[in-house]
DNA sequence: CGGTCATCCCTAATCGTTTAGGAAGCCCCT
DNA sequence: AGGGGCTTCCTAAACGATTAGGGATGACCG
């Protein structure tokens, strides 16, 4: 089709003007049920489909909800894209993956470039996996994109910005206090970077844990990605001795660690116990079955997506009644989904 | 914000023309220096952002191309998503994902849908991951939408439409040889439906294999998630004996077989023999290490995104010589991949 | 018969950009 | 002095939809 047809082409055609076409169309009232027909078969027949980016521009709507991310090689956001998409198909907006670490490192500059990104396109709201920085926030703030945190903070200034994560701290003191029922008293701790704000609670757990149950406590960190949490764990056996149990912080941490332990034969549990965060699917089909702290993913999925939704359905009410579209953040938006440990058999039981 | 600055903005404040103001931010010619610099000054002041929308809409440009999916589940698909991002990174496009399985099951209706909402949307491409039907991909074409199908075949009457294949056929003969190696003579093929056009001939192949090597092949079909595969073998084991070797015809297939075996305590490889396509990131890691058939997924998707993003600056040329941007198909873009087997234990090695 | 109201449709402005088509000023050359 | 060619900037018309504000018609009512 060399020109594609427009709403003026069916005006054309049918001899009605460009608001009837446009409100029998739209299935808005003021169009006589015999001339809505009469439209619609004129269109079908040329062929024309709506034009969304003009229609965006005139309505001033937005169709999609950017999900910043830092690690596509960790399965846990696989699932919680699942569960956004879910809850979002029903309202017509599309989820779009933003990933602020190219080649796999993350660099501020990327944030700002994504971020400046987002709000050319004028993106409905957004979903951030990690913690952005304040000028982030505000500068969406201050173009009325709503953002959501999963599985992370929001920057210590932006306490009212709501927030979907779990409690780590009472995360890690449960394994810290599975690993001492089984009578471990030697742990190591492989943590990825503390950009992503989860890393601070997961550690202070294990630490109060290690306190509390008298035991040794080791904590090595790497990237976040498998090839580093190999890199990292191996040159630590290489120099220190072989603890009783390891504890890895994230599922790319898991990885790494279990090729570890593969290619050196450690037997798992008995010479060596290991427990992960982040129940994933082949978890339970390893040798042995993964022990792991897992929270709901999907779930997290979903409620985000519904807050997210929630507020952006506000901001058009507003808007509709002539107040500024200021996201509205609630205090019930800060919530707090509950870990629980999947036990299986790589801790020893 | 309650009101967001605009071009005409800048320009008022500046005193300078929206023409001159748009030149000077886009960084085009007829603008001098100073004024330049005024003008960025200014913008940067108001805290202008272009809208990327109404851009769109006037230059007639598009920016996203989907991908065009049916099943989540699949971690096949997330690597080549990978080598698709990052492809499409440097041209400014953007890779969105549209999965035609609402809740898991494919509909006609549902691919007729996102169809039309890719055309609403003014899509710049589809990379389309299952055989699409012939409507749908007349229908793109006749918006000049350039259509690449991976890891599938175009409809068969449009033999023009470039695609990225394994040569399916040989890679099962392949599988089956190795099977024969062992000198296993009664198998079981474990396929999805064949709406996904590689299942034909990845079963013509092993059927080939099976005959030429004289083996027993008993050839099940269950939908293409884990739930179905699991369900599916688990009933024909039910009623039939258990087979030397059971090859999984994918991701799902293998991980539905693998859960069927674990749970009945079935030795791998020494009373059944497993061997899957498509590796993936835990395959070395399950006990025991998984033989697969692969396919360089990533590499697949990098391939892919290039013919698009070729094809789509093809059709913006085009457009600028006031040619018709009608894609522009190669013979050269229908292009197949090796396939690899990667031996490890599952299959007795 | 005049007034009121609902129904159906239209004209034209608008959303925020880009860009064809000039115009003004200046320099340089013959 | 006249003309050609740059450079720099402007006016105004697009792009493809939605929508405020009216106008024409006919029905209904007192």
């Amino acid at each position: 089709m060399s020109k594609k047809p427009t709403l003026r082409d069916v005006s054309r055609v049918t001899g009605l003007s460009m608001w009837t076409v446009s409100r029998a169309l739209g299935d808005l009232s003021g169009v006589s049920s015999d001339t809505r027909e009469t439209v619609r078969q004129a269109a079908a027949e040329l062929g024309y489909v709506p034009n969304r980016v003009a229609q965006e521009l005139r309505k001033n709507t937005r169709r999609s909800v950017a999900v910043i991310t830092a690690s596509t090689s960790n399965y846990y956001y696989i699932n919680m894209m699942k569960g956004i998409q879910r809850t979002l198909r029903p309202t017509g907006r599309t989820a779009v993956v933003a990933d602020i670490a190219a080649e796999g490192v993350y660099t501020r500059e990327l944030e700002d470039a994504t971020v400046q990104d987002l709000i050319q396109s004028r993106a409905a709201g957004v979903i951030a996996t990690l913690t952005l920085s304040l000028d982030s926030v505000e500068l969406l703030e201050k173009w009325d994109i709503p953002v959501v945190f999963v599985d992370s903070d929001p920057p210590a200034e932006a306490a009212m910005v709501p927030a979907i994560t779990m409690d780590n701290f009472a995360a890690s003191v449960e394994v810290g206090a599975h690993l001492a029922g089984h009578g471990y008293r030697d742990w190591l701790f492989l943590a990825y970077p503390s950009r992503w704000s989860t890393r601070a609670d997961r550690e202070r757990g294990i630490r109060h844990a290690s306190e509390r149950f008298q035991a040794n406590l080791e904590v090595i960190e790497s990237e976040n990605d498998v090839e580093s949490a190999y890199a990292t764990l191996s040159a630590h056996l290489d120099h220190g001795s072989l603890p009783r149990a390891i504890v890895a912080a994230n599922n790319p941490m898991v990885h790494g660690a279990l090729r570890v332990l593969h290619e050196r034969s450690f037997a798992v549990p008995d010479q060596v116990a290991l427990i992960g965060y982040d129940d994933f699917d082949w978890a339970p089909l390893l040798n042995p079955a993964l022990t792991v702290l897992d929270q709901d993913s999907e779930d997290i999925g979903v409620q985000a997506a519904q807050i997210l939704t929630r507020i952006i359905e506000d901001q058009i009410q507003s808007e509709r009644n002539g107040r500024p579209p200021r996201p509205a953040y609630q205090p019930a938006d800060r919530r707090r989904v509950e870990p629980r440990l999947i036990v299986r058999r790589s801790c020893g039981c």
